[in-house]
Order: C-alpha cells, then sequence, then structure tokens
DNA sequence: ATGAAAGCGCTAACAG
DNA sequence: CTGTTAGCGCTTTCAT
C-alpha cells in the first residue's frame, strides 16, 4: 500500500473547487454527474474552478458512495497453450480498447486454475475461456457481480456467453477438403482441455460421417497447440503406411509449422499435401503459399463482449443472459487443391 | 440451467462482524490489518465472524480512508508494431503472474499517443516503451505517483528505468558475423520510432565502424516491424547489384520471414546468406534451420519492473531512480556461416 | 435550481 | 488491549 499524495500536496476535494467556484459540494457534484439541473452560470463556474485546481474526483470516494464500480475485471488462464497465442493478444487488444473507450478500467487477472477469485471490486468480470476456473465463474455468480464469458459456451449456468462456432468453422474446412476429392483427411487438434480444440474436432468427425467417410483414430492426432507438437504430429502422419492427402490444423501457427515441414521434406503444398488452418492469423499470409484457414471473430467477440458486460452493469436489475454463437467464415488461399483421380 | 442462489444480497460491513464477534469495528480493523495487539480470543472470534458472514473488506473504503492503493496500472502504447509481437505479450505474462504474487492489482491501460493518462486510484505505473506519450510519464512523475519505465532508457528524466543493452546485443551480433568473415552485411530494422529499434541500428553502426567497415545506407532497409515489410526490406536487398553475405533482423520475427523468402528463392541458409535476429522468440527454433539471434531478458525485465515498483510504492519517502541496463546474450544456432573466402 | 446533512465502509488518532 | 470518534471525498435524499 502506498501514500499517494504525498507532504504538503494535499489532495484536491471536492470542496475545493466547490469554494473557489462559491457553489455547494452538492452542485460540483451534479456537475460531474451531468446532471441537467444546473444552471448554465453556475456550470461554467464549476467546470472553471474544475480547470483551474486540475481536480479529479476520487474514484474510491465515488464508488464508496455509489456501491459502483466501472472496473472490468479480464480473467485469462494463466494456461501457456492459451496465453501464447495470437488469440490472447487479440482478446487483449479488443478488450482493451472497448474499456478505455467506453471508460471502463480495465483489471487484469492472470488465474492460476481454481484458486478463489479475489472478487473485491470489481464491476463485471469477463472470462476469457474456462479452464479448470469454473468455480471462479461459480463464485461471481453467486456475489451477483455482472459476468460474462468468452470463447466458451456454457449451457449450464445462467451466464452469457459469447463463443464461437468452432463446430461449424471445422465442418466447412473439412467439407471443403471433401469437396476438392481428399478422403484421407487428417486432424491435428489443439489442446483437448480447451473448449475449441474439442468442438473443432467434433466438426472435423461431424463432416467426415455427414459424408460416410471413416473416422480413423490415427487421422487425429493431439497436441498441446505447441508448434513442437505440430511438427511432431504431422511427422507421425507422413510416416504413416496410409498418409493422408490433406489435414486440417487446429491452429494457424500449428499449420504454419507443417506448412514448412512439408517443405524441409521436399515436398509441396498443396501438390502433396492439403492444408487448412484455423484463426485467420495474418502470419498465415506471408509464407510463398497463403494458408487457407477458417477465420474467427475474435476482436468482434472481445468488443461484443464488453459492451454487453456494460449494459449489465448498469442494469437495475438481473437480465437473462444472452447465448451468443459468433459465425466463422472459410477463407480459401492457396494451400488446398483438388485431389486428382 | 443451474439456478445460482439468489437473494437480497446486502454488502455486509466491518460492523456486521463486529456485532457478531461481540467487538468493536476498531478490533475488527485491527485483525483486517493483522495488527498485533489484539488479544488471541478476539481475534479468534472475528476471524470466525468473518468466515461465517463470507467478510470481504471494500477496498474503495480502504482507500478512501489511507489514501493509499495497491493497483498497478500497466501503459502500453496501443500501437501496432508493439502490442503485436512476442514481446508485448511476455510482457503482460510477467507482469501479471508477479503482481498476483505480490497481491497487485494490475489495471491495463492501452495509451493512446499523447491523451491525458487518467490518474485516477493507481497507486504505481508501468510504462512499457514510451512512444509519443512521455507527456503521460511527465503528468506521473508531477502527481508524485511510483512510476517505472522499461524497455525505454530515459536518461533525461527523474525515473527509474529498466532497459535492454539493445545496442550492445546489436553490436555483438554484427561482430560475430564479422568473425565469420563476413563484411557485406545488411541490417533489417524494426520501426525506428521505438528506442529499441533505434538503439539496435547503432549497434549495427558502431561494430561495422569499429571494425573499418563501410556504413552504406543501401544496406539498411527500414521497416515497422511487420513480416509484410520485413520480407519487401528482403527482396530489396537481394535485388541488390552487390547484395549482402549477412543480415542482421532487429526482431525474429521478421527474421524468419527473411529467412522463408530466402527458401522460396530457392537458395540456402546459411550458405546464401546468414540472418542473425533479435529477441529469442521459440519460434526460431522449430524451423529446418534454428534461428540464431539475440537473446534479451523480456520476463526478467518485467518481473523486475514490479519488484522495483513495489518497493517505490512502499518506501515513505522519494527514492532516487535507478537505471537499469539489463544484458543481451547472443545464441548461436544454425542461420549463420563461415563465408568462405 | 440549490444546499444541508446523512451516510458509504473503513482507518487512525486518542483516550481509557 | 480496546472502544470512541473523527474524518477520507463523494453521492443522494430532502428541504428550500
Amino acid at each position: 500500500m502506498v501514500r499517494i499524495r504525498k507532504g504538503p500536496s494535499k489532495t484536491i476535494s471536492i470542496e475545493d473547487v466547490a469554494r473557489l467556484a462559491g457553489v455547494s459540494i452538492t452542485t460540483v457534484s451534479r456537475v460531474i454527474n451531468k446532471i441537467p439541473s444546473v444552471k448554465a452560470k453556475n456550470r461554467l463556474k464549476v467546470q472553471e474552478a474544475i480547470k483551474e485546481l486540475k481536480f479529479e474526483p476520487s474514484v474510491f470516494a465515488q464508488r464508496l458512495a455509489t456501491g459502483k464500480s466501472n472496473v472490468v475485471a479480464l480473467v485469462i488462464p494463466r494456461y501457456e497453450g492459451i496465453f501464447y497465442s495470437f488469440y490472447a493478444l487479440e482478446l487483449i487488444r479488443g478488450i482493451g480498447t472497448l474499456c478505455s473507450a467506453l471508460k471502463l478500467d480495465l483489471l487484469l487477472r492472470l488465474a492460476d486454475s481454481s484458486s478463489p477469485l479475489n472478487l473485491k471490486g470489481a464491476g463485471g468480470i469477463i472470462f476469457a475461456d474456462i479452464i479448470s476456473n469454473r468455480s471462479q465463474l461459480i463464485e461471481a455468480l453467486d456475489n451477483h457481480i455482472p459476468s460474462i464469458v468468452i470463447n466458451n459456451y456454457v449451457k449450464d449456468l445462467e451466464v452469457s456467453c459469447i463463443s464461437i462456432d468452432n463446430e461449424g468453422g471445422a465442418e466447412s474446412a473439412v467439407n471443403y477438403l471433401i469437396s476438392l476429392g481428399h478422403r484421407k483427411i487428417a486432424h491435428i487438434t489443439g489442446d483437448l482441455i480447451t473448449q475449441a480444440a474439442a468442438q473443432r474436432l467434433q466438426g472435423y468427425k461431424k463432416a467426415l460421417e455427414k459424408n460416410k467417410l471413416p473416422v480413423s483414430d490415427d487421422y487425429i492426432v493431439k497436441t498441446d497447440y505447441s508448434r513442437g507438437q505440430a511438427r511432431s504430429a504431422a511427422e507421425k502422419l507422413f510416416k504413416m503406411p496410409n498418409p493422408p492427402t490433406a489435414v486440417f490444423v487446429s491452429s494457424d501457427s500449428m499449420a504454419l509449422e507443417v506448412m514448412a515441414l512439408v517443405k524441409e521434406l521436399d515436398k509441396d503444398v498443396p501438390k502433396d499435401l492439403s492444408i487448412v488452418g484455423f484463426d485467420d492469423n495474418p502470419s498465415g499470409l506471408y509464407g510463398p503459399v497463403a494458408l487457407t484457414t477458417v477465420r474467427q471473430p475474435l476482436v468482434k467477440m472481445a468488443q461484443e463482449s464488453v459492451k454487453e458486460l456494460s449494459l449489465l452493469m448498469k442494469a437495475q436489475k438481473p437480465q437473462s443472459p444472452k447465448k451468443i454463437v459468433l459465425p466463422t467464415e472459410l477463407v480459401i488461399r492457396e494451400s488446398c487443391r483438388p485431389l486428382k483421380i
């Protein structure tokens, strides 16, 4: 804990402003809170006094008095596979930008698993992904703190969530491959502890099944989202007696790794292997072969969550939770090609 | 849907605890603040009451009463080249982790240029990079808010800063290339609006000069740190009548792009071009040719900054600022080779 | 349209 | 060792 103002520089308070402006502190408060019922003349005097004194109302006093807080806590699992990604940064950027636009303070909390959440002071909470920290979400809900979950469809709790149609996205990716004539389609998963990776796997299976194609466990290789494991996964696939002609990879960064490996083996993408990623990470654009991928609206999800949360925070009565699933979009570029039969 | 416990949740205050425990609120306050002078018996009663009521003191009331805050604000320029990087994520992770260990709240503020900083409530500020937001730093200093700057050596202000020896790192990279026999060494810079990129350019020049090698502007290509511009830069270099045999690139992610381009042109790293990057980004490890690079202690810098700041926040008197420059380390891998003469 | 006064929940002298 | 009593700076009835 720290002494905010030291020594002689006493904090200027609403009272100083009132004195200088020659009005009551109530009037000053009204000006601060933009309550219309203040005479224009007084309003002006107060505003001038505020400017002259460089007065800034104490958030702590305001919050004490109102019981409201405009602090948004963003809870992100301190989980390597998640945190180290294009995804996390996009999220933070999207949320950070909108928070500052809406004058909300953004509190960042890297959550280690299920340790009790420190709720003090947050007026609202955004849970980014729920990985072994479900109890924190429940705690927040129990305490009636407006909360919203993103990138995770939570169906069994009364909480708003905004997630992404991972299953649909995966399905469309695999359907595309099938439409190109591929039959031997492998899937390199992300970390299945995340809902996104699990859903993408589901989508992959679903597409195969709907097209009456066999789902072989040999063609499904699990990873932790890291490039290292993506590489091993791809190596494993290539060594198979009956290797796939196409692969759907659960993230772009892993897909790029697979692509790199293919080249090292003196093979060609898409000639020898068609690849579809997931994310629409800009990195996919730079290589010699632009990556075909599934675009997911990360920034939109982030921003929607802030908007939605700020609504919840303002609302007087508890709102009925919304469950939003954002659509994805297949972005066809150069990493796939029709299979010659 | 699972129904979460609902009901009139009046905030329980220190007074409720006092009543239940049969003591005064002062005693409760003492227990909360771990002041030893409370009889064991009372302490126990209070602790039980706290547990029973699930009481959590209001941070706002505490801060109002004490004038102290344990909130650390992290100010990051909302600057694409910076923010979209390995660097930003490492920083956030390092700072976030240590803050939660030290029970400090982390407020994230994406700063758009020089808009006035909203100081309210922060007990301390970490400025990550200073890009066109110098006025915010000065504002913080003027208000005697403990502040610390990282990744930027600010020599003309009385503020502690922890930066990285970019110049030295660059110099050692180029020296290494020279020791390998290279004479035609190019440099692809980062965005020179950042101090890091500017210092790396300086280091590059210095190394050449010390070795009596000519510094040619043609060999220095400026970028904004993006992979796209890195690619163009490399293309430009290759098209030169007298192309370089080695290139020092201001970031690993750009270096990887250059490497990719070389391969596309059916040339080889390091046979046809030696490359050194900067960052020690794990991505550099995965390709067929591991990237030689300059390791910078990003996480250490982040963590040191929190430690240092928490000291400043605790200190009663203003401390004399420390200027720390963290060393880098050349990590030799496979992307360079001796030049045949 | 404005002001007086009563809190918001907690800490910090200052007695006892 | 413990309780009483002022505030901290602001919002919010309730009068005026």
